[in-house]
DNA sequence: TATATTAATAACCCGCCAGTCATTAAGCTC
DNA sequence: GAGCTTAATGACTGGCGGGTTATTAATATA
């Protein structure tokens, strides 16, 4: 056995390949659970078992490495849902409630779903992670949301509403479960915890119920 | 005039009566400005005219101060809800919009309501405010809430519904609006930013027509 | 005016962390 | 296995910021 004063035995390997993704991987977990400003970079090298110093070799900066994580993570999941969405058969009304739980599994219940708890968290610290984050997700993800709410309207199954604020009473509740998720659920016990399905299902009733046309 | 060498005459003044109300209200802007882990005491001492070492004299840490704020700031406001709701006439869905405007023109719109954002913002790394934030302001708040929304099914106007999760239906489109004030608005133009007054009353009223008994 | 009390100050301490760089060694080629 | 390229390292730097404390001076009292 290895006395004390070598408790690693730092095998250097050289894999040049794999870095970048090991580390994305890495910052995701701890970013989500820290955030931004109190992740340090160091612990995010050790995660990936590398050092500070390699994680610097691939990413120039803290502010880099967090826009790739934002790249890998969220902006293909965007992607995804309009592909579901543009394939889906039903009423508007099914659409919304399928589409609000469909955002919560695939986004929601998963770890990404940090990242935007963060960003709104932390956008008035650093400005520049909210605009690069408005771009590369708000805007296209409302954008979903709005055509979906157009057509009920334009198929005569919503009656007239006003569509930019009808969108945030979508996303309203959706970005809600998020922050709670990661901010207020530990300081509340089990039976205290909001039921993510069954709470996004009876909204997207409601809502669809308050939309119909008389 | 003075020259470089003195740019500060410091006349030391001798104020204990006022120093604690001055420094949490400067502490109220720069923790709304900047949350809580980034705010400098230093900082919030200056804007209050005095030095940091002054501050400590009063307020035994930084999360002591912030407590202040806190208790200066929130906890009075939610028994004023409290008395609003008591006196109101009117069905149940009248009283809803009417809550949840009251709450935007005496809460949301003001600089306190910064204090929700920090909170949902930095929760998960201090705790204990996390905690405190939820005897002291959660819990009452909600069960203003609950309140109304029990009696209006108990009165028939509202059809049955789980009240838990009602609850969040109201309580989500109000800590949306101050998260997306305090952090995401800055970087929307100005014909881009939500109208919350329009936005809370439409969602209200999507909300009283969805929980309407048939 | 002299003295005691204490509010206020500012220099100081100490730990933390993003980013740097000289050094080390893995692994390829011949 | 000698020599070369470059991936990887870890010690180092510089600045920041919460909290402390010895010192200073404003005011009350006599």
């Amino acid at each position: 056995m290895n006395s004390i004063e070598s408790p690693a035995p730092h095998k250097r390997e050289r894999r040049k390949q794999d870095r970048p993704g090991e580390l994305i991987e890495a910052a995701l977990d701890i970013f989500v659970e820290k955030g931004f400003a109190a992740t340090r970079v160091e612990e995010v090298a050790a995660r990936a078992g590398v050092s500070k110093g390699t994680l610097f070799l691939y990413f120039p900066s803290k502010e880099d490495l967090f826009k790739a994580v934002v790249r890998e993570n969220l902006v293909a999941s965007v992607a995804q849902g309009a592909e579901d969405i543009a394939q889906f058969k039903g009423t508007s009304s099914e659409l919304l409630e399928w589409m609000m739980l469909q955002w919560w599994h695939r986004y929601g219940a998963t770890k990404a779903s940090g990242i935007s708890k963060l960003i709104m968290s932390e956008a008035s610290n650093f400005p520049d992670l909210a605009v690069f984050f408005r771009t590369e997700v708000i805007e296209p993800a409302h954008a979903l949301v709005r055509n979906v709410l157009q057509a009920g309207i334009e198929s005569g199954e919503f009656r007239p509403t006003n569509v930019e604020l009808a969108l945030h009473s979508v996303m309203a509740p959706l970005i809600f479960l998020v922050m709670w998720k990661h901010a207020m659920s530990p300081c509340f016990s089990s039976q205290e915890q909001i039921n993510p399905e069954a709470f996004i299902s009876q909204h997207a009733r409601l809502m669809a119920r308050g939309l119909s046309a008389p």
